[in-house]
DNA sequence: GGGAGGGATGAGACTGAGTATCATGACTGT
DNA sequence: ACAGTCATGATACTCAGTCTCATCCCTCCC
């Protein structure tokens, strides 16, 4: 039994949750660690060429049923998966950049409780994904990619 | 030149943007019309199998591109396609039956809005999905389908 | 009604994201 | 140290969508 001084809590938190500390997953979770952005199922699977790909996108399931990254979209739809810092919260993606932000704000899941009683069911989750300019692509006045226009929902 | 007396807006809108109204456009709109609900590409590919694939796909870019039709996710990701029968509207999908309704309210924009100065950036669009059980399927005792736990956001 | 020109189509190969299968390999508790 | 079981990797497959390019057929104009 060896006791991690500076392990990783995701790790732990894996661990705690019955699956097994394995090669593979610590080499998942040590590189998802090092990205502050969002990442791709393929960067993984690039960057860990000795992992099998099946292996990657096994952990990365494991690691949304958690918790501990989640899974948003692109204004493409293109997917992204990003490590949650906060419990429950939204994204906001750069339509530039592609840097992603978490916030949250009570208000949002007022005004959704307020929307359920009209719209006749029981709302039991959502999506809600706000699509930006960052302050950094506004202040070096990056074009926007043409694309976007044909997403803008 | 012909007078369609019953003929689609959806083809007129189309060739007031200067498309051209082909025999395969025609069965494709026709076809989408008479659907009342989500449908997938795959459903139009399969319903019309004389309509090469591409022609479809493209076809459907077309429809979005001219808000006529919209995308949308249902809670696994899985994409789907819907009639819009209002200009700007956001989506409910009943995660046991898929049946897909829209709602707008002014109050989701003025949130929005308001985010939008705490976030540190301009927003330029947002996609927004309630996942529900929808009154039939509570009515039915309808089981909630096993993924929808791994989806939650 | 008959071209001319260019936008639209279809066949098919390709990509990207993710799943299924299954024999083999490696953790963990005792 | 072992047994049992969970996890892995190779590979093939699916699903959604894109790309290419030769051919077609709409529309406009005469």
């Amino acid at each position: 039994m060896t006791v991690e001084i500076r392990g990783s809590s995701i790790l732990a938190a894996l661990e705690n949750q019955g699956y097994r500390s394995t090669l593979p997953r610590r080499e998942i979770i040590e590189n998802l660690e090092k990205r502050n952005d969002g990442f791709t199922a393929e960067d993984l699977v690039r960057d860990l060429p000795h992992i099998g790909r099946a292996t990657v996108f096994r952990t990365i399931k494991l690691l949304l049923e958690s918790g501990i990254i989640c899974k948003l979209s692109l204004i493409s739809g293109e997917p992204r998966y990003s490590l949650a810092h906060t419990e429950h919260h939204h994204h906001t993606v750069c339509v530039t950049c592609g840097a992603i932000g978490e916030f949250h704000t009570g208000t949002v899941e007022r005004l959704l409780r307020l929307i359920g009683n009209d719209v006749g069911g029981t709302i039991i989750g959502h999506r809600i994904e706000l699509y930006i300019i960052c302050a950094k692509c506004a202040r070096e006045n990056r074009p926007i990619p043409s694309n976007v226009l044909t997403h803008v929902s």
